[in-house]
DNA sequence: GCAAGAATGATAGTTTTACTATCAGTTAAG
DNA sequence: CTTAACTGATAGTAAAACTATCATTCTTGC
């Protein structure tokens, strides 16, 4: 039995499969811890060679250079999320309740109930949740978005707003900004978890710690207040 | 008479000050003329030395690198429009026209109605609102974030920020969330129109062409809707 | 008007990144 | 067991991201 539907990645996003070596898997693997540690802007192939114990040279053989290998992760990501939507809201009735777990996706939480894949290629999807919120949006912050997008690089991206928002029509049919809905709610989940994190002041939530007690995840309710006050507003 | 109020810039954005001297305001003008022509990756010091006809070493003498130009650059802007906010607000005593002036603003609608600062400083804000929207979130989402922010290297964001809250809370007191939906509403408004512009598939709405009939500014409208449907929600 | 000090220009250098090329050795597949 | 694919090892280039030095020019205070 195969669960790795997940991970068939589009082919313009390496030059060859990482999926299928052990060398690229390890620059996949180890690529997200070292991203995560230290950041896009500080991590290079160099240093990534030199963890792994291979060299430059190899990792050049799997992706064109390092920000590719930033767009490969973030896709890999977004898919794993869609299939994640997918199978959680497949069995609901309820679109109010698919939404609800979509929020909580988005804030990776309740991960015990999450789908096996997770398990299965063995990625650390809290790693890769955190370089998706604090570098995600370099993937297409660049001068040649237009170029990349051709090559379809954002696809995953694409088809998880699109998911999102075939949920949010289900749930509003009519809705005239079920895409740009969908799209802000992403972004404005990962941003607030980050300044929520670094930048406080722009938020009006502390950092998490467990010893707090009062509202339990205000950002997950903030979202929710945000998204369904939109959706249950006046109709259009 | 004096209106360079706005132009008071906190002395650690820079290493001398640029608008204390001729190279350095070239430095200032040449480089926003520059990143908004070829994105903050592809731009060096040195293409920006020999635009303006002058050594990359000079430009080290007044910004310490790359990235801390982009942060002093986005910080003027920043500064630039909670005084646009300030001067087109202070006179309404309705809160919600504030909050529509607000939104314009973000959009860098109607500049004919702006201030004179635009003019005095003869700084390109057109460019400098697509720089935003490109680039801003790179002045932040760094792996040393917390280094910068201590500097209080983001300190006109935040006090945009907290205007804006400030005019929220004047409209619907006790909103519990004033300075998230602030700072929301700043990055929804930008990556929606760089969503519009360079990935619409994200969006509901087209590129915006002044032969286009239709709903003229679907992303105007929708920022207000967002905004106000959060805001006009029952209470809290 | 001139001397001291600040700013700039010109030149040159270092280190690191980003990438390419080559070839020998090792592994895998038919 | 042979051929093709992959990896390792070494080497190299071009450009970016700085730093240093010193001569020159430009101010500004006296």
């Amino acid at each position: 039995m195969e669960y790795t539907v997940v991970v068939r990645m589009n082919e313009k996003l390496f030059l060859r499969d990482p999926e299928g070596s052990e060398l690229g898997r390890r620059i996949v693997r180890q690529g997200i811890q070292l991203m995560a540690e230290i950041g896009f802007e500080e991590m290079t192939f160099r240093k990534l060679a030199d963890r792994i114990g291979t060299k430059e040279s190899s990792i050049y053989r799997y992706f064109e250079n390092k920000h590719r290998l930033l767009v490969y992760l973030v896709a890999w990501y977004w898919q794993w999320l869609e299939y994640q939507v997918l199978f959680q809201t497949n069995n609901l009735t309820d679109s109010r309740e698919k939404l609800e777990r979509i929020l909580k996706l988005l804030l990776l939480k309740d991960l015990s109930q999450l789908h096996v894949s997770t398990a299965v290629d063995d990625m650390d999807i809290p790693a890769l949740h955190s370089i998706v919120i604090q570098e995600a949006s370099k993937a297409y912050l660049t001068h040649h978005v237009t170029e990349d997008n051709r090559e379809q690089l954002f696809k995953p991206y694409k088809d998880l707003c699109s998911r999102i928002a075939g949920i949010i029509l289900e749930y509003r049919p009519g809705y005239p900004y079920a895409r740009s809905r969908a799209s802000s709610l992403i972004e404005t989940a990962h941003y607030q978890a980050f300044f929520m994190q670094h930048l406080p002041a722009l938020t009006d939530f502390g950092v998490e710690s467990p010893g707090r007690i009062e509202s339990k995840d205000p950002l997950l309710t903030f979202l929710r207040h945000l998204l369904f006050s939109s959706l249950d507003t006046a109709r259009f």
